[in-house]
DNA sequence: AAGGATTGATACCATTTGTGTATCAGTTCT
DNA sequence: AGAACTGATACACAAATGGTATCAATCCTT
């Protein structure tokens, strides 16, 4: 499931992707446009940066801006960023798990398969996409 | 994400779905051969037989079997069974949410298409399936 | 040099969820 | 009567979630 702080972290950087290049945009701003929690989305936009989705800049008229085009940036890196375990499906296929079971359970294979149909589709929808989408709507 | 729960829940069908059919299976032995702690499986095997997805039989060599077919039962309806929350990609998606942002989210429409690919690929996987490729495995 | 606006880095907090355990009542077969 | 079951709740505890608060560091403008 899709936490809050996903889906938090994926408006900004649609916000983001939607604006004018290489402009600082602050929390602030971010967080009223887009309705998040100031101080949450501070804490989310950090663990952006540490992922390399976005840059910041200290200071007056500093902010943050996406790190690279709009285009290669995909919805997995983004939720993979924001929330790591949102993208297994089962304990039982997280990297280093030891699952009593595992050899001979019909399971854990049954959800790999569904779990890589899952990221094949999140590889392939870009922040670009997205962007695009939201122009295309009508205003309400 | 797949909860212990609903994983427990996967595998207990799956043994009665790889058993001979109309016969009562106890929790305990469930427990004991699929490796599940009996009180948790317990309570389990009552929501699954609210769901409707076990019949039970109370007494001496009483216990619990498939209300049904294993080729009628979908992966899908044991997730919903054993954890509804599981289904939803985003709260923003369940049923009697009220978000904000929901008329004009792009977001929302992207994650709602992903959300029903998988719910098709849920709805495809039938107990049967799972219990087929489970007789193939070999012994380890 | 001062002051305001901004991010960096943590620490804290309340509530819910996940994963069990425990208890007792009711049922059925021997 | 008694053993082996299920039905229905209640309890317990750790972790995750969603959010707040604080303080330091940095940068721009005046
Ligand atoms: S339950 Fe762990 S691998 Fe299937
Ligand atoms: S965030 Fe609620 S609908 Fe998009």
């Amino acid at each position: 499931m899709i936490t809050r702080e996903t889906d938090y972290a994926i408006r900004a950087l649609l916000y983001l992707a939607c604006g004018k290049p290489n402009t600082w945009v602050s929390a602030s701003v971010l967080a009223t446009q887009m309705e998040i929690p100031y101080r949450f989305l501070r804490r989310i936009l950090l663990k952006l940066g540490e992922m390399k989705l976005v840059v910041s800049a200290r200071g007056k008229y500093g902010g943050v801006r996406l790190a690279k085009p709009a285009e290669v940036t995909t919805l997995y890196e983004i939720v993979q960023a924001a929330d790591p375990q949102a993208i297994m499906l089962n304990i039982c296929l997280a990297e280093g798990e030891v699952c009593s079971r595992a050899v001979r359970c019909v399971i854990h294979d049954e959800l790999a398969d569904i779990q890589q149909a899952l990221h094949t589709r999140l590889h392939s929808i870009t922040l670009a996409d997205l962007a695009a989408k939201d122009q295309n709507r009508l205003p309400v």
